[in-house]
DNA sequence: AATGAATGAGCCTTCATTCAT
DNA sequence: CATGAATGAAGGCTCATTCAT
């Protein structure tokens, strides 16, 4: 009984996934207001109606789409970097890891894009737009700590480490707009030099 | 007869420029892709059939309004700084111009983001985005020139422009998604503060 | 330039109320919540988007059919008697007036009967409803005023046109419902007989 | 094996009574256009494919319903007054116990009247309709014969009694529109009036 | 007997676009 | 040039119903 109940929670769970993969391939093709639930269904192998058997809303779609990039996001940096690094090399792995993450995979920048403009007017909530914050921040976290062990107070990690992801997301959307290939640049050569002379400066300060 | 003639083209421009005047307003009322036709041809006294005689398409507002900015964009920044500034001074008055003209006007900004991502099917032709992406550049070279004369060769002055436009862009991006406002952070402060270190980098390098 | 606004609007009024006699022959055929814009449409001529520039929603659509109803409700039982009638005449002139109306046209009868149902959980704004109230109110008064005629005080004569509109919509239900022809009687003949037994009551009153 | 089968059908039988007690209080909560099959399942304790064991249609739920109220009427009905009355005295007690019985439950009449007009297609075949007529003259042959006993012929009394009908289910109407209200009367004062002078006018009759 | 998945038709509504006038 | 009418495709969503398990 019990193991049919398993069972059957697998299979929903995995078609729940498959629907999921399909939004993200439909809004990578057609831009994220442009995907429709029909869209998302078809692509699926579904039926427009199938689709509100595991979501509740078109909004609901996003925002387990987001949560799951984030988990990834979170995952891929916290498993960048060694145990016992120098605190500049673990920035410089952390850091990597975030930028290489979006770099290498656009849906998942363009999904994070979005929270920029279509979806404020309606969808996301407060609730869900501070729970996804919080993820995000979380999935940064390391990149602070390192920072602070490299000798800043609270206040000043955190304010490098806006400005780190500030200009890496900077990057990101000048490669995948094509501008950055039109001003005969290569955003990771970019990315790496921020770093650098990021480490630099901060190892050049006073005390 | 050509008095005429170019008396009609004047108005046809006027009432043109009147109806990129209403649409600005009703994107900023009703956000990028909340704006209908009907809607714009209202706000500037028109029905939706008007449009069409001076538009071919729906796109092609969003094209012209985002010339449009770009010009702005273009002259605001060569109207900032004075003549004979140290070339640091005017690297810092230009950068700022571009930047604050984003912050200050967030719809500009949405204007670029969407073309990016909503407009890909038929809007954007190639030869479109290379000649915004051209306007673009031409609104940037003040800082380049600036960058330049601080003793940077031409290929280096181009790097560190992207990166400054992308650090920029990056900021307004958090800025406008209000997660900048989540991390306790503020967008200008940060510019200014990047500006600075990258001015003393400059400034400190050897040679 | 007048003529011509004014062929337009009459058109535009001829077009709008060709729908809404297509509206009455569908909800005639499939119940009142059974109508769908598209048909509506489609029995008019038209796709479903032509509704929407004669009608704000579907309710509208109800309230506009109602209030038609009404008005004609009311034209129909002003003319009827004559000028110089004794009170009891006039009263079942007035009241056979109303009666008939509904009694030849099911499909006015059903929309009445529409407010008792499907049309409060949604649409009918309190406002709306005390409108076509007061329109009934009025379709009705002339029976009242015969009442009070005859030398009843307002209340009474209140009461009793109150109960004289429900005896006849009571019949007009069975009539409609085809169980009165069940029943073996005929409307018409109970409703006369209310009346005859209502007017030789209110003659033998004491005073 | 006989026992066994006796069993199921009973539980069968419970079963089906619950789901229709379900379907009641759905009905009695979000109107009767407003429930769905999903909602009296989940109000009764399944899911919506097994309604479809018990009932061919969704339309089969509201004639069941129906039916039972019938029944209930009829019991109402049959159960008013007390065995010696006066004829006079019995009519009064059985109408006024069918218009109490409709006038406390606002959803059996709502049932009725949505019979008559949202299920015409498949659902009210011709034979149901007259078995439910049936059922509804069983219930109001009470007073029938009350009339009879007040010294009616079998023709008059059918025609009074159609009357009787009329007039109660007319201020039900008008009760449960609201309408009432708003013309400033009650419905089951008005109703007593009317037995009253209904009851004068008999006995007053000559012969 | 009951579930859970899925369908397919339908609902109201919006909108860019076309076209005769 | 501008209008007003109209289209047709699409959108999100609901729901009775079917069916394999």
């Amino acid at each position: 009984m019990e193991a049919k109940l398993h069972r059957q929670k697998a299979q929903s769970d995995l078609r729940r996934g498959l629907m999921l993969d399909a939004a993200r391939r439909v809004f990578e093709r057609l831009g994220i207001e442009g995907g429709s639930i029909r869209e998302i269904a078809k692509e699926a192998g579904y039926t427009a109606g199938a689709i509100y058997s595991y979501f509740e809303n078109k909004e609901a779609i996003y925002g387990a789409l987001l949560a799951e990039t984030l988990e990834r996001l979170h995952a891929t940096v916290a498993a960048a970097g060694t145990a016992n690094q120098a605190p500049a090399d673990r920035l410089e792995a952390k850091a990597s890891a975030w930028f290489g993450f979006f770099a290498d995979s656009p849906r998942d920048l363009d999904l994070g894009f979005y929270l920029v403009q279509g979806m404020r007017p309606r969808g996301l909530t407060t609730e869900l737009n501070h729970q996804l914050n919080d993820r995000l921040l979380d999935a940064l976290r390391p990149c602070e700590t390192a920072l602070q062990s490299m000798g800043l107070n609270a206040d000043d990690a955190l304010r490098e480490n806006t400005a780190l992801f500030a200009h890496g997301m900077g990057l990101l959307l000048l490669k995948h707009t094509g501008r950055i290939r039109m001003f005969g640049q290569d955003a990771t050569l970019l990315f790496d030099a921020y770093l650098i002379s990021l480490v630099e400066r901060l190892q050049k300060r006073p005390g």
